[in-house]
DNA sequence: GATGAATGAGCTTTCATTCAT
DNA sequence: AATGAATGAAAGCTCATTCAT
């Protein structure tokens, strides 16, 4: 194995996890399996991360924190709200078809198992990059008067879960479109959601 | 134990699996868990299912009808396509409220655990009676000139992935607010999102 | 089901474990598998046998009177030690084409299961019936001077041996030829073995 | 636990084995008692062998080799054909006396539980060495004009017919003499049989 | 840091047998 | 005699984690 810090070595096992929970599940996942991808031994890769609840957790802070930071680059531009919706849908679903692994990830291994996040990722702990930058759109729109001032986490459930729920629906092969085609109008019903009445 | 038929007994089995699974996950619920909590040997749980896989499938099936038959009544209402979104948001907030095991399975088994419902469930085989039931919702909806006409999918995914959100962030006690508060908004969201232009 | 006496049941039910024993392993067959295939409840089972042991032991009895009448009707001819090999060989070999549970049963569950057949069945308990003809078969031969004397086992095993092979190599497909066309030269082979030097 | 290794292992796992499954049976003999027995826990058990099916497998190869090795030694003397019968007889009883376990489960798993064998080990694909090198003597026999030119699996049948079926009755305690004892005359009748003629 | 053999608890599933009806 | 639901012990196998080297 090449010559790497303990840092790139962890960044290593982290891509190589994210690819096996989020195609087979956390829990059909084993440990053999991931050092095997990592090209590690079992037991080193104890030497990186103490569990393989810690390894979930450390995951989706990753995640969290990567997706966080995309949309903040959208958050900083000049556009309309109009606008960054669509980019937002844009940058999500073109992650769900380029590199789908940290969306299945968040979707099927983060939502659905939460018995493994419960120490230390209770409520959004885990998840609080991400979802603060969502929280920053959604203000910026109520502020300059194009979103309808509700409840965050309605606008949020709408937004992700919309989101999610095109996704689920392309991994299981439903939809009778590229995720391409749908940008547009989807966009669109989601601003239409949230506009100012 | 008390006199039953073998039917019966299956209903309190998926029953007692409906409210483990959607606890703990389907992982880490054992057969002997199951079978302690109905009061039956382990050996007795195979006279009436031959597999934790196929007890899964059943019960989603299960569910499936249970939430179709709800969406039926209200599609066969008189009532406005508001009125009707509200109903459909009202019906799936009460049960996550009242009787959450079968959203909350519906959410973190079904939709995360694709591996269980291959064979036999592939796509939405096992899910066909509710999602009939919303595509009759949302035709019926475009026919009287309410909704936009627009791909199923796309209106399906914002309606299911909304109210899935928002389940989501009331199980993780994230809301502000109880369920009952967002009804109204959510209806709207919904309804402003999928009206016709 | 007919009309049948408590010993014509017995013999239905030893008929259809005697085809699962010999097609399927003592172990692999199961008694519902046995009540299945008789048509019959598998409490009611129990009432004919006490157990799948007992059960196994009345039909290595079963078996062994079958072939001990077999044998004795071609000790009883007239004919020459010769033609009776030729016909102990033939029967043997038309039993294994026609009706070959019994065969099979000998072979691949009594022979090879002993620790089934312990108590009630040691030695030759069980098999004495086509034992005893055997040792008529050998006797005759020697008295009448055709045969060579030796120790009745040595002979014995020769014979049953050599046909027993025989069978196993035809059940595994590996004859390159039909039973009927080993008859004569396995006769031979046999008679050359034990006759006088 | 003693140092060894991996290699070494395997065989102190193989011997066991076969000295459980050889008294007691395939079915019988369970992973623990195996793994009791090395002194080794069950779960290291498997990471020596994947399944019980693919341990009784590499069993008879074990086994088929050796014999063939065995016979190979006594093909390659200059010995007559009659010595050589006498010798194959001789090293076969010497085996069932000393260590018999292999000849036992060539005779009591391999022969009878053939579902086990079915995948890899049809036919006679895991015991070829063994059945090669009694070809190969076979055909010497002929080519020297000592054996009558027959049907190879009628002579094969009945040498190791023969000699199978004299363990058995040893293995029972049936026989009134040691095996030694037989050696000669078996070999005669053999001899006998096979000769030309 | 690195290895991978070793552990052991625990899982799903099977099945001979019993027993209330 | 007949039914088949019920039992419970035990089997094969898996896997997160540890530990000697």
């Amino acid at each position: 194995m090449a010559r790497m810090t303990k840092e790139e070595r962890k960044t290593t096992i982290i891509s190589a996890a994210l690819q096996l929970f989020s195609e087979r599940g956390f829990y059909i996942t084993t440990i053999p399996d991931i050092a095997k991808k990592v090209g590690m031994s079992v037991g080193n890769f104890y030497n990186y991360f103490n569990s393989k609840d810690i390894l979930a957790k450390e995951l989706i802070i990753y995640i969290s924190e990567y997706l966080g930071r995309n949309i903040r680059v959208i958050n900083e531009k000049e556009s309309s709200t109009e606008e960054k919706i669509y980019e937002i849908v844009s940058m999500y679903f073109n992650m769900a078809d380029e590199e789908p692994e940290m969306i299945e990830y968040f979707l099927r291994v983060y939502l659905s198992n939460r018995e493994i996040f419960g120490d230390g990722c209770e409520g959004m702990l885990c998840v609080s990059p991400f979802v603060t930058e969502m929280m920053m759109f959604f203000n910026d729109g109520v502020e300059c008067g194009k979103l309808h001032n509700q409840d965050f986490f309605s606008a949020f459930g709408l937004f992700m879960g919309y989101l999610g729920g095109m996704v689920f629906l392309f991994g299981e092969k439903i939809l009778p479109e590229p995720l391409e085609w749908y940008k547009e109008s989807i966009s669109q019903n989601i601003y239409n959601a949230l506009k100012t009445r």
